[in-house]
DNA sequence: CGCTTGCTTAAGCATGTGCTTTAGTATTCA
DNA sequence: TGAATACTAAAGCACATGCTTAAGCAAGCG
């Protein structure tokens, strides 16, 4: 596909995955080492560090490395364009029912007029 | 993999494609046909019958058709799981700086003796 | 009626995703 | 030093995803 892929992507994708959203819930409580954050898990410990790639792909998680013990940790910024867009997408949403009710409550089919806030 | 997918998992699945989000955004302006929403893409309109329906797999979009004519709208309701998991990601976040600032103000400069609790 | 419109269904294909196992490479410690 | 620890890299596999084309079918129209 060659496409290269835009951050809303990144973050969306990463955060559809079950494994990965626990991880981002564990980081949430403070930063961990790739042994912590795996041990959770079934799975190996080297399917949890291709999620972690994943996750820092997205910017969700940033790590470093010290010694052998690599230390991840939440980047809750990356986390922000996602909601902002969320929100967006309600909050223009709902400005379209404010509309509606301003063009029903110009054209009334009955007398009673200040009922819309 | 035969797992079953959680509501989160598809709503973020559904929102990892650009060409779904525009479609969101623009039943974000009201309701439209398939052909309609079809209309700004390059893609075939089978692909774009695709999308719809990981839309509405998601619960992100509704449709029912008349006559011929399958009418989609957005449902609002199914992204507030999603806004609200990043919230409260946020929220977790920035309540562990709270409680780290209360804890280095009720322990002032003390001699570090283990690097991790 | 037959033709166009607006989807719908199905098959097929290239690429992506989520694992696995195996085999490393640095660190740290007894 | 030599063994355990903590990743890291790579290959491989089953299944999912994002398209395509082609064929079909139920409205609606002239």
């Amino acid at each position: 596909m060659l496409k290269q892929a835009e951050p809303l992507d990144l973050v969306f994708q990463a955060l559809a995955d079950p494994t990965r959203r626990a991880i981002v819930e564990r980081l949430g409580r403070g930063p961990a080492t790739v042994s912590e954050l795996a041990m959770p898990f079934t799975m190996s410990l080297a399917a949890v560090v291709q999620h972690l790639q994943v996750l820092e792909a997205s910017g969700i998680v940033t790590s470093e490395k010290t010694g052998r013990v690599r230390t991840c940790r939440i980047e809750s910024a990356a986390l922000k364009p996602a909601e902002r867009w969320l929100a967006d997408r309600r909050a223009t949403w709902e400005h379209r029912f404010d509309r509606l009710g301003e063009l029903l409550a110009t054209q009334p089919t009955d007398p009673p007029k200040g009922t819309t806030p």
